[in-house]
RNA sequence: GAUCUCGUAGCUCAGCUGGCUAGAGCACUUGACUUUUAAUCAGGGGGUCCUGGGUUCGAGUCCCAGCGGGAUCACCA
């Protein structure tokens, strides 16, 4: 094993302690009645006794050394706070070993330590932790990031230093992302919060939560290809589920009146800034509700959730453009939406007519491209940047959609909705398609398809079909991106950016 | 999977048309300093220049292959 000269020199500074007597990783707790940014926030210079005996812990993150006295910089989980030590508060009667050695030479930056001690604000005007009992509580054996900020006082913005940057080392060593770079944990805090305030709002409404196999028999629910694994006892091909749909469809069969599930997801394909192998899609079905119905609960949903994580605010920032999640959210249909952005009128063209649109409006597109496949095309390609903010595209061509029911009044079309933001798709809903024998028809429609060499195309599931065939009632569902949602409200541009640890080569 | 691009100290980076012992700031280390805050001051140490080949008197630099990252594209309703 390769070690730096600083990883030699923090060994040795461990066996120091351990030959002094002082344990690098002691077992026993160290109980902590202060954060960082309560002290913080709460210090009252009238009241200093509020904060007379404080006892914090985390790791120490920056050593100000000033002959006998030291100032110091906390790290816990909510924050940094200012420690003073000072050589004689911490020593034993004439003994200054514990200054002189152990907090001097033996302790490193990045080192867990708990302290106890009494809150004051220095003559520079920081709130500050005298300490009065220091003790090590774990020791950092490699030297983290130093990254420095400082606010410029002209502009009154903090500007960073020497920062940890590389994407390759933050997503393989998250827990050192984590620690140096603050934002990046706002963000995975905001993640946790977005999920925590849409579950609350499931549950306020009597939904329930429930959990459906990960690993399926039938991979249904959507087109994508799927990891597949193998079940030793069974001897059984499996697949990890590339939805959970069909599941979830046959808990409505069985008489719940709304289901929802927070899951993975896993699909077999490609990795770029907004696709993981494996994401994170929350899925809910309600029964005796269509599609209109799910529009309006959408916007509630996401106006709670974006004034739960930004101070009652339905507006969140991403990039140039200032969102807004309050609804009612502006509904336009496929047709025209393509009308508004390209000017034709396609609602009553054939497959040929639509193919030498294509063309015209320099569309790449190929032979096996139906009429469905090819408004898909027209619409990706000349409106769906243009959906900044949250926008419903409603009723889509039958083709695309076999899981949808037909349009109660418009031939050709299903009752769908899709919900785009910035440019992006964040939600997909129906009224469910629960006629079992148009299902079983959509059905045989995707094996025609598969049987033409799209891979895309959906298998016959006869135990959902089964389960229609019971009954299932008017439904409406909807599915949205978990972490596309979380890209959106966090204003960050790259999923990797909103997953803990996102899939990456081996690094060997 | 394709194309482009990057890989130098723990971190952030410089290193020219190939040419002295590969550099800087922070970090580390030794010393000074009892209210500092990117602390300061004086000294010192630290390198698989991603890996493997090749060209050359000489390669961090040029060429080839590989590994890893990023971007764009393809794929992903």
């Amino acid at each position: 094993m390769h070690l730096s000269e600083q990883e030699i020199i923090r060994r040795e500074h461990l066996e120091e302690l351990r030959s002094m007597g002082i344990d690098p990783y002691p077992a026993e707790a160290f109980v902590v009645n202060a954060l960082a940014s309560d002290i913080k926030a709460q210090f009252n210079d009238d009241a200093p006794e509020q904060f007379e005996t404080v006892a914090i812990a985390g790791r120490m993150m920056v050593v100000r050394e000033k002959g006998k006295v030291t100032f110091a910089e906390l790290q816990d989980s909510s924050g940094r706070i200012q420690l003073y030590i000072s050589r004689s508060d911490i020593a034993d009667g004439e003994n200054f070993e514990m200054y002189d050695v152990v907090l001097k030479r033996l302790l490193d930056f990045g080192d867990y330590i708990g302290i106890k001690g009494f809150v004051f604000r220095t003559r520079m005007g920081e709130i500050t932790v005298h300490v009065k009992e220091l003790k090590l509580l774990s020791k950092s054996l490699r030297p983290l990031p130093m990254v420095k900020t400082r606010v410029n006082e002209a502009t009154g913005e903090t500007e960073v230093y020497d920062a940890f940057t590389d994407p390759e080392q933050r997503y393989r060593m998250r827990y050192v992302d984590l620690t140096v770079n603050p934002q990046v944990k706002a963000a995975f805090i905001t993640r946790s919060r977005i999920i925590s305030a849409m579950r609350s709002f499931f549950d306020a409404k009597g939904w329930l939560e429930v959990e459906t196999p990960i690993l399926q028999p039938i991979h249904g629910g959507a087109a994508a290809r799927p990891f597949e694994t193998h079940h030793n006892t069974l001897d059984m091909k499996l697949y990890m589920r590339i939805a959970n749909e069909l599941y979830l469809k046959r808990l409505i069969a069985g008489g719940f009146d709304g289901v929802y599930e927070i899951g993975k997801m896993f699909r077999n394909e490609g990795m770029d800034r907004t696709h993981n192998p494996e994401f994170t899609a929350m899925e809910i079905y309600v029964a005796y509700k269509d599609y209109y119905w799910m529009m309006e609960m959408v916007e509630q949903c996401l106006e709670h959730i974006a004034r739960a994580i930004n101070q009652d605010n339905p507006v969140l920032n991403f990039g140039e453009h200032e969102i807004n999640y309050a609804g009612p959210y502006r509904r336009l249909s496929m047709y025209d939406s393509i009308k508004e952005y390209t000017g034709v009128d396609i609602s009553e063209m054939d497959e040929t007519q639509l193919r030498d649109l294509c063309k015209q409006l320099h569309i790449d597109i190929d032979n096996t491209m139906g009429r469905g496949k090819l408004i898909d095309e027209i619409f990706g390609a000349k409106v769906e940047k243009n959906l900044i903010q949250p926008t419903y595209i409603i009723d889509y061509p039958i083709e695309m959609s076999p899981l949808a029911k037909k349009h109660r009044s418009k031939a050709g079309l299903v009752e769908r909705f899709e919900l785009f933001v910035s440019g992006k798709e964040i939600a997909n809903a129906y009224s469910e398609l629960n006629d079992p024998i148009d299902q079983r028809e959509r059905f045989e429609d995707q094996l025609q398809l598969a049987a033409r060499g799209d891979h895309e195309a959906m298998a016959m599931d006869e135990d959902f079909l089964r389960s229609l065939e019971y009954g299932m009632p008017p439904t409406s569902g909807l599915g949205i991106g978990i972490d596309r949602l979380t890209m959106f409200m966090t204003n960050n541009h790259t999923i990797q950016e909103v997953l803990f640890f996102p899939q990456m080569r081996a690094e060997h």
